[in-house]
DNA sequence: ACGACACGGCACGGGCCGTGCCGTCGGTAG
DNA sequence: CTACCGACGGCACGGCCCGTGCCGTGTCGT
């Protein structure tokens, strides 16, 4: 065949993720070194690079491999109930291993080098807010939400506590944990509708 | 004097944490080496070693030495306004330098070092949010916030999408966000006060 | 004056970096 | 069938930094 050539190179690429995984998860991300994964996945260092510039940008494509369909939003009519659906499915997969931690070692890394934080938002967090973002829309031309409802904030409000408890606090995300915050964003805190602010 | 010695062991504590900040905000904390350190602060290796048993243990305790009084609440008996002003001072030392990149670098190696996670729980997360809790509190039984306010959530769903835009999208905060935020928690997202929810 | 101690300087073995070179192997073109 | 070619694995290299040992020095408490 004429690609065999594509996939000999394709075979390589994924063995290289996978052994990049496998050695995530086993000795942490911070003592992940290419020479290693070179070696775990039979492989010259030479290839590693010659598909990568750095070790964080290897790292985004093998967490980002581990492919999370599933989590587009359903639209059953609630907006609420579809929200909170959606939500325990992203938390169901990173309340534990491999995901949790190798997604956490992620975003650490993205913090230190502006290529992963920048390809990290392009490729996951920008679909998926879009995502949300057209279930919202869909929501409020129904009438399910207020014509001045903040659809741009909606999503921070919702994933930030989420990502406050997995990144700083780094407690447990229960589904009790979920429903408080959909309590607090869509029916409020304040026990007077007009505060003062 | 007695603590001359305690005196001069001081002055190196302070120089090497110095140098510590330096250098992380000229060539970035990944690219920070004790080496480096040990060297612009004009100390030996082992001067460093004998105060820290990691780099992200002195860069926390360098970090956190750039002491952020002020960033206790106020209580001018209209808690939004409070919560306001707290925020927005926050946010005002984060958004520039030298605090913004450093602290969001501390948060990274956080993700990949459990001490450097546990220590600014302990040291800085937790006391801030014991303050704003305290804060809330007296709110409530002031009469300002509904008995069955959330006290335990507030922190999170204020400050998580301040986070989330730190370390994810790595977007400015401008007061805007904190007064669009507020508004979320304290007026509610939902048109309907008794959502099917 | 003496002893204790933290210190700066130096050197070491070791790990990993990123990069060259070389010989091989598979697929392609002529 | 043969000649070419690109990707490959293996190896070696200089360089940086790690964490640790040793040695001579200066400064303090006794």
């Amino acid at each position: 065949m004429s690609d065999s050539r594509a996939s000999r190179h394709d075979n390589r690429t994924e063995a290289i993720m996978r052994a990049a995984l496998d050695l995530a998860l086993e000795l942490g991300y911070a003592k992940l070194s290419i020479e290693a994964v070179a070696t775990r996945a039979g492989v010259g260092k030479h290839t590693v690079y010659r598909r990568w510039s750095s070790r964080g940008l290897l790292f985004l494509d093998a967490v980002l491999s581990l492919n999370t369909e599933g989590l587009s939003h359903p639209n059953t009519g609630d907006v609420v109930a579809d929200l909170r659906e959606t939500m325990t499915r992203a938390v169901k997969l990173l309340a534990r291993p491999p995901w949790g931690p190798l997604y956490q070692a992620l975003i650490g890394e993205a913090q230190h080098d502006p290529e992963v934080a920048a390809a990290l938002n392009r490729r996951f967090i920008e679909p998926q807010t879009a995502d949300t973002l057209a279930r919202l829309k869909a929501a409020k031309e129904q009438g399910e939400l207020a014509p001045d409802f903040d659809l741009d904030l909606a999503f921070d409000v919702l994933s930030g506590p989420l990502y406050y408890r997995l990144l700083i606090t780094q407690q447990p995300i229960t589904h009790d944990y979920i429903d408080r915050v959909l309590q607090a964003v869509f029916a409020g805190m304040s026990p007077r509708p007009k505060t003062s602010y």
